[in-house]
DNA sequence: AAATAATATTCTAATATAATAATTTCACCA
DNA sequence: TGGTGAAATTATTATATTAGAATATTATTT
């Protein structure tokens, strides 16, 4: 459904376009925004547009402290954003969410 | 530009493609994030997407306190995500930030 | 079963954000 | 100029977020 919402309350059927009426499509988005909002949580889900990465890589690539970036990806990962892989000792992460990536593309288009 | 960003640092030339390791940029998308990620400040900006709209008319249909709805608009305006124009007594805002509009679309039609 | 490497969790203190109520400013008009 | 409607600001209190330090967990290797 391409942005639209049908709903039957009671004898009358709304068709709705404007989200933002919706309490919770508000809810929900918001958060996912919040979500994005921080500088080392963009850089985190720039780092891995290119693909998933162990959280040794992101790390070290991303050049902060690692009990921070754990800190960071248990938000990412708690909203769905991104998701996780266990391969022996080793934890890899990738971005789950499509919006997500879609949103951090529109940014890096937008300049 | 298309997403890419060309800049002199003492002999070298940088070309950047990867946004994500340029802090000021991360700073200043996590910022408009940062900006448009609350339930309300989310629906004032579904609200402005079809048009201009004054301040009562904004807190009326949102059914929100006023000075609630101003606080959240001069979150918006110091971003420079809206725009306004006093006309009388009364004052109108409008989305003057393409990327935050285009932000919010995609919200819209990823649903 | 140590020891080690990789990752996650917990705690704390500092800072930021939010809602609400109260007040103020500004522009208009009688 | 006093009153009124529209919008903004301020103060207060509650809550959330953040970085950083310390510690814990998990899996592998010896």
């Amino acid at each position: 459904m391409s942005g639209k919402k049908a709903e039957i309350k009671g004898e009358e059927i709304i068709v709705d376009t404007d989200h933002w009426k919706d309490e919770e499509w508000l809810e929900e988005n918001a958060e996912l925004l919040k979500a994005l909002a921080h500088p080392s949580r963009l850089k985190i889900i720039g780092f891995l547009s290119s693909g998933k990465k162990c959280v040794k890589h992101i790390w070290e690539a991303l050049d902060l402290p690692q009990p921070n970036v754990s800190q960071h990806l248990s938000v990412l990962r708690n909203k769905g954003i991104l998701g996780y892989k266990r391969e022996g000792s080793i934890v890899c992460y990738y971005i789950k969410n499509k919006k997500a990536l879609k949103i951090y593309k529109l940014l890096v288009e937008e300049e």
